[in-house]
DNA sequence: CTGTACATTCAGGACATGTTCAGGGGCAAA
DNA sequence: TTTGCCCCTGAACATGTCCTGAATGTACAG
């Protein structure tokens, strides 16, 4: 999963980058309200962190820009704790949470989590494949029970194709949500993590459709 | 499906052609206007991705030309986010759809499916003959529920046949509709791949008129 | 019955994907 | 800050799958 984040306090922003990166995302950071706006208008972000203190273009007028052009990801707002105002304004423009800080981080990543469930059509942080089992939330994988042993990348990739399973997902698309912004997308590192991860989970539950992607088989059928 | 690319950034073209073929279409690509506005005189695209800011001759010129002489293939033209007015200039000029850049390239894909499937009369990305379903979006077949493997090429030739259902549709229609510019148009492969087509979905689903070309049956009836 | 159009089969080669590995960079511990 | 470790990257090499083109076989129309 890639996140953006859209904080204009320097400290904060890292400080959430490092636990994000911690619980398995690829994350970017913006600074300002133009630069926020722009990322989120170009990179497929699977969910937003939006401070609404922003400098160039304030919070409300980036998520108002992002709705209108039809950008879905969902948007948590952060709020100092006395611009109600605001947060009402961020409703009604389209944010999907909010938060007041300060805060603590453990709450915003839970509800974080939550969003993610929620547009990936989940209703629980673990998804289940057969006797494969995925926690978003503790960025661990088991095995018939057993942890599986797991790199940042490697989850990264499994969580992503488990939010989807069933569906064939191409390289491009993998390549957008597992990793930040500069990447250089030549050379063929998803297939190298495609081999690993197989080698962890078992080769036949990721199938490859050839000139099309990978797809993560799950037993029980329906797609995602 | 076969699609052209009208774009000077060298870039963007080879990554969105890349993308256009993952998703199962024929693509040709031109540098700039004057040879888009050739390549869309000479051949019959299935859909045009038009930049408007091109060498030689701009885009919105290139695309009053097509539609004065008459050419009907829906046009998604690509515009930057300050030129409000060329965009507009571009809708009187005939184009189907817009979108401004930068863009996802999963809404620029989804863009393209809905004119597709318009052009072809259908109102979803799925189409139904019988018992065969075939998903454009997926790029992928069903065959009374159970998926039939299909290489990529097959899946071209089923795909375009079922966006025409019923039509008799000659051997040169299919290989300008399955295949980009640079092929040989001689030797059998068409009828290679109607065999093999054949002994996956069953046999008698594609009809031989001698003489003409191919028709894929349609229990339901209307022509496309 | 004959010529033509279509069907089938198959092998070589092109291309997409898999595998392996070494170097380097980042992170944590001291 | 340094050291050590692990992981990521990129490339080279290996493996398969699919496409092409040709050769051969079959049905159909006149």
């Amino acid at each position: 999963m890639r996140v953006l984040i859209v904080e204009d306090d320097a400290d904060l922003a890292r400080q959430l980058k490092s636990t994000f990166k911690d619980a398995g995302y690829a994350v970017d950071v913006a600074n300002d309200g133009e630069e926020g706006h722009f990322l989120g208008d170009t990179e497929p972000y699977d969910a937003v962190v939006l401070d609404l203190g922003l400098p160039l273009i304030d919070g409300v007028s980036v998520l108002q820009k992002w709705r209108a052009d039809g950008k879905k990801f969902p948007v948590l707002i952060l709020t100092a704790r006395d611009q109600w105002s605001e947060k009402v304004a961020g409703f009604d423009a389209g944010a999907d949470d909010y938060l007041t800080k300060p805060f603590h981080t453990e709450e915003l990543m839970a509800r974080l989590r939550a969003l993610l469930r929620r547009a990936s059509g989940h209703t629980t942080d673990t998804i289940e494949i057969g006797d494969l089992m995925v926690d978003n939330r503790a960025a661990r994988a088991f095995l018939d029970g057993m942890a599986v042993k797991l790199t940042s990348h490697e989850f990264r990739l499994l969580s992503y194709m488990a939010s989807h399973k069933g569906r064939v997902i191409s390289r491009t698309e993998l390549v957008e949500h597992i990793y930040d912004q500069d990447f250089d997308r030549d050379s063929n590192t998803i297939e190298v993590f495609v081999g690993r991860l197989r080698k962890k989970i078992g080769t036949d539950r990721i199938e490859t459709v050839r000139g099309l992607g990978y797809r993560l088989l799950d037993p029980d059928g329906e797609d995602t």
